[in-house]
DNA sequence: CGTTTTTCTTAAACTATCTTATTGTTTTAA
DNA sequence: TTAAAACAATAAGATAGTTTAAGAAAAACG
């Protein structure tokens, strides 16, 4: 069942550096395929993070809950993108954060002991990881920047630019969550763009 | 000369994977040593990043200049941090930040050809930049996640509980840049929290 | 040492964003 | 298909953060 549905993660390795066979076996051997309802959560707030998620189908969001019950969200992966608490996974804590579904959606997961016999036995499949990080960096660091230097509405017309797909997915809710603003002021922003 | 300094990047992944004799050898004969002055520049705008920095003693700033000319400060690396514009590093395109010494600064450089030769040469290598790369995504994504939910007194007072050896070596200015607020303002937080 | 540059503070007016509350609309789930 | 829940729009008053300008303090540097 799953066995077919590593090709997704194949495929994405076959843009940097395609697997070894037997890699390829290991890893078909490690992945689970598993659909999601919407609104289904994977990770909760206080759970150990035991997983590492490829998004097949849908949209995953991963956000935060504060004292107050405001959710704030870190990050959205759709298709072909990887999410997981890393500070959770990697360091056997509590993870602060929670993964949940927006839309019914297929993943593949991979547990965190199988990810660690994956690095062992594979340097290019470890080096994949790597580069899937670093582009994980690299894209934070451009959203962190426009976070702390740009207004509202620059980085509510940046993220319609960037993410056009993803701004019909989701509700207007989801995304002022992601800039850091209130739904309220969101929908200010948007009466005054559209009227430009 | 900068054969025995290498010892200091050695000595940082004695904490996560120890690299091979061999690859330490590599590692000697591509490091360059290099002492800089007190806000000199070894990257700036428009120029493309071809070096990744480790710092041995000092402090290091990586920030943005906006249209207005006003400074965002991205990241800073003391002592045993790297630092890098990974983008423009592995995207080969001109960058769009600024690295400069706050200090009179030691850092180690591995210029890129040599950094992919040792990531070839050495999965142990590769393995430990990956790990750089994941503690520096989770910090990270601490950071964004103040940023979109809390308010600056709170990122302010976070900013000193983490950062207390950091704080005390920098100027107000730079924390304010930093935390996204005006000088300015930093400086009206100062006189509240002060008097609590 | 003295001078120059940077940094810190203050305050007032201004702008961005939040809070709360109300209403109509769309989606979801039974 | 309908009741419940989530979403979107709007507005008014409150708070957070900026701008500008000026003077005082501290740090850098020859």
């Amino acid at each position: 069942m799953s066995s077919n549905k590593v090709q997704h993660i194949l495929n994405y390795f076959e843009d940097y550096w395609p697997i070894e066979e037997t890699t390829a076996q290991l890893l078909k051997n490690s992945v689970i395929f598993r659909e999601l309802k919407r609104k289904e959560f994977i990770l909760k707030q206080g759970e150990k993070c035991n997983y590492i998620y490829f998004v097949v189908k849908g949209v995953l969001k991963l956000f935060h809950t504060d004292d107050n019950g405001n959710q704030h969200n870190l990050q959205f992966a759709t298709e072909k993108l990887w999410l997981t608490d890393f500070g959770s996974l990697y360091n056997d804590t509590p993870s602060e954060l929670y993964i949940q579904a927006l839309e019914p959606t297929s993943i593949l997961q991979i547990k965190k002991k199988d990810l660690f016999v994956l690095y062992d036995n594979s340097p290019l499949f470890d080096r994949n990881m790597r580069i899937v990080t670093e582009n994980a960096f690299i894209e934070q660091q451009n959203r962190l920047l426009q976070t702390i230097s740009s207004t509202a509405i620059e980085r509510y017309q940046y993220f319609l630019n960037k993410y056009p797909d993803l701004s019909n997915r989701i509700s207007n809710v989801q995304i002022a969550s992601y800039l850091g603003v209130t739904p309220e002021f969101l929908s200010s922003i948007r009466k005054k763009t559209v009227n430009t």
